[in-house]
DNA sequence: AATGAATGAGGTTTCATTCAT
DNA sequence: GATGAATGAAACCTCATTCAT
């Protein structure tokens, strides 16, 4: 139920998106909408919490089975998850990272919660990697603006797979990685061997 | 006229604002707008599409202006582009930018041709940076993925900065430079100086 | 049951309360509200002939008891179990009066037969001691007029009197027969002793 | 607009009234009634009121015109001028008191307060006339309470009369006095001419 | 050429009422 | 025989859009 009215939400958007259509595909008759979530927007929120709960919860599961491993591995891990959410979620990460940009709407800060528990993940990672090496955070900018680089890099590059979908998750997992840890001036000189992007 | 209704825009999101709002606040009667835009949907169109030329005209010169320059300078100076025009219009940036990542909507296909050019924008200079190094851009996963991640970085850190503005808009550039160009390895290792970030 | 309901009824009116807050008070399920009467209506039908019933019962009884005496006391006999009706049936009294003056409702017709049955007992008293004076009932108007005129007093000063309860049920009743029995102008002459009330 | 909304809440009661049919019966739109009034309680506040202010007036008016007759002609006035509203406006009368008796609703303070200026209106006027006789109010149960039993026995009459439709103004008029000021005691007695009532 | 006032269509929400269990 | 869950119909209200002035 919750599946089908994210289904709706991503196709139309929270405005367009109207209770009637949502019934219908839900196979039930509006009432038991309202009985079970009380509201349109609960029904949203119900929904934004549900994706973003499934969403970090597999993200912080492959970072922490990925513990033994070595530290860009866990960041590996960690874009890995995102991108298999992506793709095997479509609905819910087009709400999760539609409503995020919009301006007003009743929602924006329970979803910049969600999108800034992603970037504290990834900024524990990096601090992580940062103390690993000896180096300083601070020299670098502060890793919390590398972890929103980090995650609108990985963000940017869900929506381009999204329309082209050819490529498989651990090639767009690879692209992310290599921008992002290598660098285009490594990748360029060739100075470190990608990761495999399957082109 | 345009402003206005942006910022009305910017403040409300699309199906938020009224046309009464932005009819006062223009400061003239609806009907005035309607004859000259003909539609609600015609007048957001209007206003991304001002917002959009005039960063992609920001973003174009300054690449062409540093052409002379190495070639991350080029790249370099078009993402100090993006982030001036963010700075210096935040209704623009937030009205383009948030529409970017909505699914359904009518405009979505205009929307995204704007970011298309931004993209497309960045992968010129790419191709010219791979073709200078004597690189195989297929190597390195297609440099129009590379391209996405950098936008991607940029807007994330765009966002950022607009609930952080202490950073100048240098600083900005700077830490986007940093993780895209050098790369978090780089980064940490000491084998590139940085570019400055403030911090 | 029939009396949870119509506590909820006098609280709510008809149209605010709902078969929920009903069902729930009364400690049932709506379907077994509905097995019993059938529909909204006619609980409160249900509800409005028990109270109406009840009311008659009282006034009836309490003027037959009085038979003996004079016929000023069989009229102060009805009044006073009317006024005690009210005061120990507050929530009946509220439901019956407040229907009354309904216009439109699909309760009018029955509503009102109620009341009508109030009115033709006064009228009946009125009647006998119109015939003991040897009075022309025609020459006052009619007796039904003034059998109007004496409940729509008494139901003024119930409702009066619910707001200011501090009165005693005999002074109330003793105030509706000073101006109807007496008239103020008797009363201001000082042509009559009055009934206590209690002042 | 306001008399043609008053028409349909008269015969239908506020819950039942539908914007729909009052619209249609206009003969607007809802969106006028909307702009005009603001919502369906207000538009029911706004007719309210106004015939509230319609009937005080006339009554206050009236009781001021016959100020130099003897006392008991200003009550009469007063009285006329209630039974002549109820007979030119009887949609106003039933909306008026209709919702006095109504226990919840959000009007119920609105409404009261015209019915208490009614009675205070009442009870300026047996006031005068007690100090007049040299009588003490107190003794008579307080002023407040006959002005509220006037009162009640008026709007008896005048739903009575509603229903019963034959009867003069002037004879209503004379039942409400006769029962109010003459005592049915005097009437019966044969101690005072009755006021006339047409049979 | 500009406007105040009007509209049609549609959206969310509620509630009396009824099936399967 | 009682219930939890479901429904259909309708109500209020809003807003993009357009006439008549």
């Amino acid at each position: 139920m919750l599946r089908e009215a994210g289904a709706i939400f991503a196709k139309r958007g929270f405005h367009a998106a109207s209770m009637d259509e949502i019934a219908e595909r839900v196979g039930v008759s509006k009432p038991v909408i309202y009985t079970a979530f009380g509201s349109k927007e609960a029904l949203y929120f119900a929904y934004i919490e549900s994706a973003g709960a499934d969403l970090l919860d597999a993200m912080v599961a492959a970072a922490q089975l990925s513990r033994a491993g070595q530290v860009q591995e866990r960041l590996h891990a960690g874009a890995l998850a995102f991108f298999t959410f992506v793709d095997e979620h479509r609905d819910g990460y087009a709400v999760l990272f539609s409503e995020l940009a919009a301006r007003g709407g009743p929602f924006r800060r329970e979803v910049s919660a969600i999108r800034r528990q992603i970037v504290a993940l990834t900024k524990v990672l990096l601090d992580e990697v940062v103390e690993e090496a000896g180096e300083d955070g601070a020299r670098l900018g502060g890793t919390e603006a590398l972890a929103q680089a980090f995650v609108g890099a990985g963000e940017s590059l869900a929506n381009w797979w999204l329309e082209n979908p050819d490529a498989r998750v651990e090639d767009i997992t690879g692209r992310l990685m290599n921008i992002t840890w290598l660098g285009l001036d490594a990748l360029l000189r060739g100075r470190a061997a990608p990761w495999p992007t399957g082109q």
